[in-house]
Parts: C-alpha cells; structure tokens; sequence
DNA sequence: CCTGGATTTTAGATCGATCTAACGGCGTTA
DNA sequence: TAACGCCGTTAGATCGATCTAAAATCCAGG
C-alpha cells in the first residue's frame, strides 16, 4: 500500500500532475469518448451527461491539451505571422488587427521576425511548418520571388499575403497604394504646386513599386514632371540630416510627398533645421497616417492606409481559406483616405 | 494492382502526403527510434548512418512534427507571450527584443493580447496553457493581484513578468523606473527649475507607481512642492488640447517630466498651440526615449528605458528559468540613462 | 576462442487526445 | 415479431514522435 502510495505520487511528480481527459472520464464515470464529446461541445452528448463531465472537469482543473488534439485531429489552432520587422509601429498596428480577429476565432497566433530578408523568411517558414500551423500570414521579405506559390501549394497550407504581394495566385489583403498616391498628387495639384518631390526610402517590393507606379500616373495624367523620385536614408534623424536631397535634382519642389509618415516626420525636421516652415515654404504629405501624424506641428496631412484594417481582413482572408482550401485566390484592397490637416496650402508665390 | 495504387493515392490525400518519421527510416533502412536520434542531433548515432538519414530526410523533404514531440517528451518549443496591447510601440520595441533572444534558443512566441485587463488576461493565461507553452511572458494588466505567483506555482509553468511586476516569487524584468525620474528631476533642478511638474496617464500598475514614487523623492530630496501631478488623456490629440492642465494647480511649472513619450509628443504639440516655445518658455522630458524623440523639434530629452533590451533579458530570464525550474526568483532592472537633447534650458528670468 | 565493456541500434510501450465502427436501448413500422 | 432507424455512448485503433531497456555489433585483452 505504502509502496504503491509512493509509485503514484512519482508518477504524478513526473507528470507535473496532468489531469488527463480519462481522468475527467473516469470521475464523471463515462467513456473517454464521450467526455472528448463534451469539450468540443459536440450536440451528439445528452444534456445531464454534458453537465456531468463539465463538472467532473472544473473540480479536477482540467486544461485541454492542444498538442495532443492536433496530433489526431490535424488542426492545431495556430497560425503563424510572418513580418519584415517587429519595431516598426506600421506592423505593431497590423498585428493587432489581426490579433483581434485571430483571437476572435479562437485561434492563437505565432509571431516570427524575417528580418525582410529571403533566407533568414525560408527558415521561419520552415519553423512555423515544423510547429503545424492551420496557415501563414505572410509579408513577404523583399526578395521573395513567386515560387512562393507552388511552394505554399506544395506544403499544402493555407498562406495569404498581407501589404505586399508576389504572386496572384494567392490572397493577398493590402491598401490601394495607387491610389491613395494618386489622391496625394491631385490635391497638391489642386493647391497650385507644379513641381512635387516623391521622398522614398526602405526596401523595394510591390508596395514600394506601386506607390511609386501611383505618383508618376498621376503626375503624368497633369502633365508634370514624373521623375522626381528621391531616396533618403532608413534612419529618422539621418532623413533629417540629408533633407537637403529633395532639392539636390533640377527644379526645387514646392511639395513633397512622403514614402511614409517615418520619412515625413525626418524631412519635416530637417526642414526646421533649415528654417523652412512646413505648410507655408514647403507642403508635406505623409503615408499611412499613423498616430503622430496628429501630434506634428503643423498637423500632417497623411494618406490613411489603416493597417489594422488591413490586419484584420488579412486574418479574415486567412480563416476563410483554412475552412475552404479550393476557393479562387482572393484580395481585399483596402481603401485609402487622404487625410487633409495643416502641412499643405495652396502655391501663392513662386 | 491499380486498386492498390487508388487506395495509395487516398490514403495520401488523406494524410495530406505527410512524410513522418517512419517514411524516413525505412528509406534510410534504419529502426524510427535511429531516425529520431538523428533529427535531435544525438551523438549516439554512427557518422555513417547519420549521414543516411539526413540524407533520406532531404530526399522525402521530411518535416518534423513538433506536435508529436511534445506529447510524449513535454517540450513544446513555444513560448507565451502576453502584453496588454499590440499598437503601442514601446511593445512593439518590446517584442522584438524577446523575438531576437527567443527566436536564437529554436523556439517560437505566441502572442496574446490581454487588453490590460484581468479578466480577458485570465482567458488567454488559459489559451496559452492549452497550448502547451513552456514558459509565458506576461506584462501583467493593471489590477493583477500578487496570487499570480501562486497560480503560476499551482500550473508549474515558468512564469516571468515584464516592465511591471506583482509578485517578488516571480522573476521580473523591468527599467529602474525610480532612478530614471529622479534622474530626470535632478537634471531639471540643475538647470534652476523649481516648478516641476509630472503628466501622467493611462492604467495604474507599478511602473506607473515607481515613476511617481521617484518623482516625488527627488523632488522631496531637493525641498521642492512633489505633489504636482497631473493626469492627462489617453490619446495623443486630446492632451494637447487638454495641456493647459499642466498649469491648473497653483504656481505654474516651468518645466514639465512627462510619463512617456507619447505624453510628451502630446504636450509639445498643445504648447506649440499655445504658441509656448519648448526649451525657451518651458522645458519639457519624455520618458522611454523611442524612435520619435529624435525627430521632434526641438529633439526631446527623454529617460531611456530601452525596452528592447528588456524584452531580450525578459527572454533570458525565461529561457533560464525553463532550464532549472528551482531557481530563486531573480529580478533585471535596466539601468535608465537621461539622454539630453534639446528640449530643456536653464530657467533664466523667472 | 571466449569474455567484458563500450558503442550503436532497435522493438515496443507510451504521451493524450480524436476517429471509426459498432453497440444497446427505444419507439416505430411492416 | 422481426426489421429498421435514431440516439447516446463506447472500445479500440490511431496520429507521429520519444523513451526505456535490451539486443546486436565491435574490439581488445586474457
């Protein structure tokens, strides 16, 4: 008795004392079946049984066991995200969207960092396969070429892509960066400016080529100059230090349009420094309309691509095909808004 | 012979294809125990065999199924990480750091959103104990009580706290909050100021605490009024049009010590409102000293708390507390460093 | 040639859930 | 009365790895 007493504390000191679904079975005095019934909340079990086994768990404490679950079941609840880049407040913004649909739906979310580079994005696809993830949200690092596709259909797991894009044959849920650079254009067109600077910055990928692809057509279709395009440092107070490079090519701008509201907030302190006032020397437009575009003085006009939007369509995109793997590929282009504040005003001498 | 070859075919759609570790061993002409010394690098294994196999693993295109490893060897290689908010970039900072440490041991983070509060922190605690986690991260939510420790002890799951703490029976990774502020206080009496004011906002926890608390004894140690603090609104847009509080209570401040950044961007923008000219009319201090606090103009003199380096140490403390469970609690606090830009000038007439 | 010890390899049980196919009980119908 | 369908429940196989304990192999020394 005492010996057996010892074996059985051993076991459960091994076992960190785990409660296991047979337990709960065995209080509630039916079959291991049934109580599996009950925690996936099957309609199949009769409801004084149901009662029977939910009370059988709350007093031994049970925690489901996912890992298990998913070995048999072949759904692990998890996805995995993949982003360039955790600091950037951009991203932090884009998970939070979609942790608010993710969670939503029950589901839990593995976050992994590719340093926007190829290499280092094949290894923490590899990882986040390795852990059995329902599906992959994926940035693409820049780089990433289109065999994308056949490599995510030959894993056959579900994977769309969220503010890039490389291939069509998968979701893909980002903004409409064509447009929403159109807009910033024609407004400042609108105000009288004719000779408009497009600072960029940052690795090259779809969002980058299109916003630069919306600048030219609309500098086009006024028939402006469409080629003053110009690529400033990553860093914010480097930006600030060579703000001098938007007027370095032929004509100086009376405007200039932001890759993002990082870079505007860099040339807009640089401009300081010079002594140039934003919004009457100089009219400045930012990307993305992230929460300091209200804290600058003069006020920001910024074209709004609401990454949380974004991050809760792509989450969406993402669970649709999880339920439906054969559905055509989808994309959700979020609309931009340019939000008008005090950074601009109309050319009034030249 | 084609029956056969059908039933191969469904058997494979069925299993999705999946190559297990079974598949290898037989190709490689090895027993499945082998093959899995070989994927754990074990140095039990002859070169020559070892070879086999990973060169049969290559040749299937295998996966390791960390699923299955779990279940049977208690290791999930997955760790939680809980923060009460994703779009705030401080967290974001956060988040990277614990990225990079956790990301170099070969595991994976889970992340989850505990909307500082207990309840829906309690839900998730849950989700990531389903899950399997290792070990959680947890930025506990404003109203945590210290039974954390016991619940934590009770799951038997290492548990560490990040920037705030609850408990002294869990290891704890934070800033020196207190000697930052009285840091903070101690430059701004250096340079005359006598009137100081401290902003705060958001939840109450006890880095919210530990800043006051610092505030006040540096403001005490120098004979000065430590009762001026003042709270102001979550949003940015709002306190700078609420940032006449600061000057509600009796004299007015001449210098003002912000709780974080975000305060203070606040506040700069409602003084520019004002016309106020920062570092002329008024010194003003941010606290955290994120990417922002180079861009402002004046560049803001803030209290560098460098949460990435926290969530690193936090990652490290977990990482070692998962090795040997028996440890002492410990604590890091991240020693805090006034980085002095331009935003605070001597107090010349009065 | 046999023995002992070190090195490699293996069969089989096991982790905790899910799934399949079947079972008993009950009311209905032929 | 036998056959049938429905409902709630269940035993036993199964998922893909790890672990244990023992077996196979090899080599040196007596």
């Amino acid at each position: 008795m005492a010996i057996l007493w010892c074996e059985e504390m051993s076991r459960q000191d091994q076992k960190r004392n785990k409660v296991t679904l047979l337990d709960v079975a065995k209080h509630a005095d039916v079959s291991r079946a049934t109580a599996s019934l009950v925690v996936r909340k099957s309609p199949l079990v009769g409801t004084e049984t149901r009662q029977r086994v939910e009370a059988a768990m709350r007093e031994l404490g049970y925690v489901y066991n996912m890992g298990a679950a998913r070995l048999r079941a072949e759904r692990s609840h998890t996805i995995g995200v993949v982003v360039p880049n955790l600091t950037n407040p951009f991203f932090a913004e884009l998970l939070g969207g979609m942790e608010a649909s993710v969670g939503a739906a029950g589901l839990v979310m593995i976050i992994a960092n590719s340093g926007d580079g190829p290499s280092r994005q094949a290894a923490v696809l590899q990882r986040l396969r390795e852990h059995g993830v329902d599906g992959i949200i994926l940035c693409p690092a820049a780089g990433t070429t289109d065999e994308l596709a056949s490599q995510a259909s030959g894993w056959k797991l579900p994977l769309v892509q969220a503010l890039r894009h490389v291939t069509d044959e998968l979701d893909y849920a980002g903004a409409d960066y064509v447009a929403g650079m159109e807009e910033a254009v024609d407004y400042l067109v609108s105000l009288g400016h004719r000779t408009i600077c497009f600072a960029v910055h940052g690795p090259i990928h779809s969002a980058y080529r299109e916003r630069v692809q919306g600048f030219r057509d609309a500098m086009k279709r006024s028939g402006l100059q469409p080629e003053l395009v110009i690529r400033v440092p990553d860093r914010v107070d480097q930006i600030a230090q060579e703000a001098d490079a938007v007027f370095a090519q032929g004509k100086a701008p009376t405007a200039v349009i932001c890759f993002n509201d990082l870079v505007a907030h860099g040339l807009a302190a640089g401009f300081y420094d010079r002594g140039l006032k934003i919004g009457r020397d100089i009219s400045l437009i930012g990307f993305d309309d992230v929460a300091d575009a209200e804290a600058m003085r003069p006020r920001l006009t910024s074209v709004s691509t609401a990454p949380n939007e974004i991050g809760r369509r792509a989450a969406a995109l993402l669970l649709d095909r999880i339920a439906r793997p054969a559905l055509p590929p989808r994309r959700w282009i979020n609309p931009t808004r340019l939000h008008i504040r005090d950074s601009c005003s109309p050319l009034s001498s030249s």
